[in-house]
DNA sequence: CAAGATTATGAAAACTGAATCAAGTTTCAA
DNA sequence: TTGAAACTTGATTCAGTTTTCATAATCTTG
C-alpha cells in the first residue's frame, strides 16, 4: 500500500476536472451500495467509464477518495435540512422541521447517509470535523434562542450533541430499517419531547 | 471467500472449548484496537498464541468470529448500565444513572464500544437485534414509568429510540473524544434535558 | 501547427491476506 | 493401554485486489 509520494493530483484542465468528478459520483455510488470494504476501485472506475490506471491519476487509495466524498455529503446533508429549516416561526418549531427533514433526507438518500455513517471508522477526522462544525452552528443556534427567551438556559453543547444523536438514530430505526411510520408523525413525537421532556405534567423543577 | 461449506465447528473438548475462547478473547482485542478493516485473521491467532490453521477450526471467516462477539459485548454493557441503575428510586433518575453509566462504560471499554458501533457495517444483523432488544425493554421500561404516572404519556417507541441516540452520542462525544468533562455533569444536563425539555419556564404546552 | 503538458489506457506485475491441507500431537473413552 | 477422534500446525496455495508503467491520445500555448 505504498504510493508514489504526495504527488500533485489536482486536474489542471476541464476535462481532467471532468474526469475527477465522474470518479466522485461513481464513488458515491460504489461505496452507497456495498459499503468501504465490499467496494473496489475497479469498480468505481467502471461505473465511472473509465480505465482502471486513470483512477491513480487523481486519488492515490480508496481511502483518499473515501475521505474526499465525506465533506461534499456532509454539506449535502446539511443544505437540505437549513433549506427546510429557514422559515420557521422560532426555535422549536425548527427542531420539528429539522428531524423530519433530516428523516426525508436519510429515506431519499440511502447511500449518503450510509457513507456519513460509515465514515467513523474509514474517515475518522473527517467525520469528526461534520459532526463538530454541525455542533458548533447547532449549539449557536440553540443559544441565540435562548437568549431570546425561545428556549430555557442550560448546557446548550451537552443538549446539543443529544437532540443530534436523537436524529440520526431516528433516523437510523425510521427511516432506514423501517419506512412506515409517517415521518411527521416521529417529528411531532420528538417535539413534544424536545420541547416539554418527560417529566410528569404539572411537575416541571 | 468461500470456504467447506457449513461443517460443524463446535468444539467437543475441554481443549477446544479453551482454545476457541482464547480465539474470542483476543479477537476482541484485536477488533477492539483495529477495527474491523484493519484487523486480520492472522493478527488474531497471533494473539491468541495459536496457529493460523486453528482458527478455521471453530470459525469460518473474519466476519463469523466478529458476529460471535456482538452479543457478548452487548450482554456486557448491558447489565453494567443494569446493576448501576437497579436502585434508582424512580425512572427519571434511572434515566440520569443510566446516561452516566454508559458513557463510564465506553470510557473504560473502549474497545467494546467500538465493536459494537463497527458491527452496524459488518455484522448488521447482530447489531439491530442488540438495539432492538434493548430498545424493548427500555419502552417497557417508559410504558411502566407512564402508568406509575413517573413519567407523560407518549409515544413511548420514539421516545425510546430518541433517548438512546442521546446517550450514545453524548458517549461519543464525551467518553471517546474527550474525556475532560466529568460524566455526573453531563448526565445531569440530559437528565434536566430529559425530564424538563427545553420549552420556557412555565410555557408548557 | 509544433511542441510541451496533461490526461487516458489496460495489460502485467506486485501484493495482500484469506483459506487449505497433509502431517503431527493430544485427549479420552473403552 | 490403545486407537480413533479431536485438535494443532504453518508453509503453501489461491483469488482477488491494488498499483505501476509504457504507450497513446488529447489538449494548450506560443
Amino acid at each position: 500500500m505504498d504510493h508514489p509520494a504526495d504527488i500533485d493530483r489536482t486536474p489542471k484542465t476541464a476535462r481532467g476536472r471532468r474526469t475527477r468528478d465522474k470518479l466522485l459520483q461513481a464513488a458515491e455510488v460504489e461505496f452507497g451500495e456495498k459499503g468501504f470494504h465490499e467496494a473496489s476501485i475497479s469498480g468505481i472506475t467502471h461505473r465511472a467509464g473509465v480505465a482502471l490506471g486513470t483512477f491513480y491519476t487523481y486519488f492515490e487509495s480508496k481511502e483518499e477518495i473515501f475521505q474526499a466524498l465525506v465533506p461534499y455529503m456532509s454539506h449535502r446533508t446539511r443544505s437540505w435540512i437549513a433549506e427546510r429549516v429557514a422559515d420557521a416561526p422560532d426555535r422549536l418549531a425548527a427542531e420539528e422541521r429539522g428531524i423530519a427533514a433530516f428523516m426525508e433526507f436519510v429515506r431519499s438518500h440511502k447511500g449518503i447517509y450510509r457513507i456519513l455513517s460509515e465514515s467513523e471508522f474509514v474517515a475518522h477526522d473527517a467525520f469528526r470535523a461534520y459532526y463538530d462544525g454541525f455542533a458548533k452552528a447547532y449549539c449557536q443556534n440553540l443559544a441565540t434562542a435562548g437568549k431570546a427567551g425561545e428556549i430555557r438556559q442550560g448546557d446548550y453543547e451537552v443538549w446539543t450533541w443529544a437532540i443530534m444523536g436523537m436524529a440520526v438514530f431516528l433516523g437510523m430505526r425510521y427511516s432506514e430499517w423501517d419506512e412506515d411510520v409517517p415521518v411527521d408523525q416521529v417529528a411531532e413525537s420528538v417535539a413534544d419531547f424536545i420541547r416539554n421532556g418527560l417529566g410528569p405534567e404539572g411537575d416541571r423543577r
